[in-house]
DNA sequence: ATCATAATTTACGTTTACGTAAACTGCCAA
DNA sequence: TTGGCAGTTTACGTAAACGTAAATTATGAT
């Protein structure tokens, strides 16, 4: 049989709470079987949900991320256009791009500022 | 004299309301002074203002933003020993390289999402 | 003089993303 | 059978980041 995790094993390996999984299926991420009362999360369970914490991570919006998930996830589906689903593409890899180039930046921000660090580091010392 | 700007022409430039300047002054990220009653900002403000917005397009809190920028400010500021500000620049460089990680894997996943839309419009041509 | 425009302060409202407490169920071990 | 977990539902609470409305002030244009 295919494998599947209870809410305390998922909460323990991406190291989040139950009451965040329960919320993250209020919004639609996560949709897992139930064995009586309990839940049971699927494979598919697990990677909808590992993409929604990298999509926090960046700093996404839960309701983005749920509607990206989605698409992802039947991307030949013709409840969208292709051609919108395209224009949505697009948008999506313009923002993470700025951010990026944002990271980048601060990047090297910070690699200056521990370049001077240490100078007065040295400086101290003698 | 040094440029000066007003709240309008910040809130233009940088496409966010007066209302959100006034709410980043009371967060402490930018100090205007005052002509009469109204703020008149300097480009130490603008600066500060400029990289709390990169701030929060890389998904920060406000309040982490405002230490940063602090700290930015004035590294050679001994109210925090260097050794702690050097702590604090590996975890944000840390945080930020998981961050550009997160976005490259994004965006292979979404260059092969556009791979597949197009190949399916070029199916439907046919 | 009046009117529009840009600014101000005060203060309550709103959305997002959960936290937290209460009260209950099911199961396994001592 | 009595704890003691792990799970559940319901529901109110909360912090962050502003939005928005009201009432007021100052300035420049007609």
């Amino acid at each position: 049989m295919p494998p599947t995790w209870t809410i305390s094993e998922l909460s323990r390996e991406f190291d989040i709470t139950p009451r965040t999984i329960r919320f993250y299926e209020d919004q639609g991420i996560v949709s897992p079987a139930r064995e009586g009362r309990n839940r049971v999360y699927s494979s598919r369970d697990r990677a909808r949900l590992k993409l929604a914490l990298r999509g926090k991570r960046l700093g996404f919006q839960l309701s983005e991320i749920c509607a990206l998930i989605n698409m992802y996830d039947s991307p030949s589906d013709n409840a969208m256009q292709l051609q919108h689903y395209l224009d949505v593409l697009a948008r999506h890899r313009a923002a993470l791009e700025q951010q990026r180039r944002d990271i980048e930046d601060t990047l090297s921000e910070i690699t200056e500022q521990e370049r001077q660090c240490r100078a007065l580091l040295a400086q101290q010392q003698s």
